[in-house]
DNA sequence: GCCAACGTTGGC
DNA sequence: GCCAACGTTGGC
């Protein structure tokens, strides 16, 4: 089985891709909706994943591998929700921005792109190789 | 700052 | 169990 790709957003105010390069690693909490916790349960080890920064930047600045699969989220009370932990791999040499997403006939049918809100939607293999195409 | 999308909550 | 009201996210 190979690995499967996602996509993971955040507030670069909140955690920036520069952040979890100088943590090494971090606990992918705090997801609140039902999609994407299935999403996050979907996760193995050694999945990789896009790191979008939304509001700020728009755009895809690095790759993040999975360290550890889904348990449950220390932060949430009802324990319907789960967090994974992430790992950085790389910056992107040239960030992808939203925009180039919309303008790529390849990419218009990207989970992220069709439904907005969801912060972590998964990656076909083309949309992923397309993508690092565009990032150099 | 506004608005659209969409998930969640709560009254019935 | 339905559906209106409300809250949140995120693009513009």
């Amino acid at each position: 089985m190979t690995a499967a790709h996602w996509l993971v957003k955040s507030e670069p105010n909140a955690y920036s891709f520069a952040d979890l390069q100088r943590d090494g690693s971090t606990v992918w909490d705090g997801v609140r909706n039902n999609a994407a916790a299935l999403h996050l349960k979907a996760m193995k080890v050694g999945d990789e994943a896009l790191f979008y920064h939304s509001q700020e930047g728009k755009e895809i600045v690095g790759i993040a591998r999975i360290t550890r699969t889904a348990f449950p989220d220390p932060g949430d009370p009802s324990g319907r929700f789960v967090a994974v932990e992430l790992a950085p791999v790389k910056s992107l040499p040239k960030p992808v921005t939203l925009a180039d997403m919309k303008a790529a006939p390849a990419l218009s049918g990207m989970a992220m792109i069709r439904q907005s809100r969801l912060s972590v939607s998964p990656v076909t293999k083309a949309e992923w190789d397309v993508i690092l195409t565009m990032a150099g």
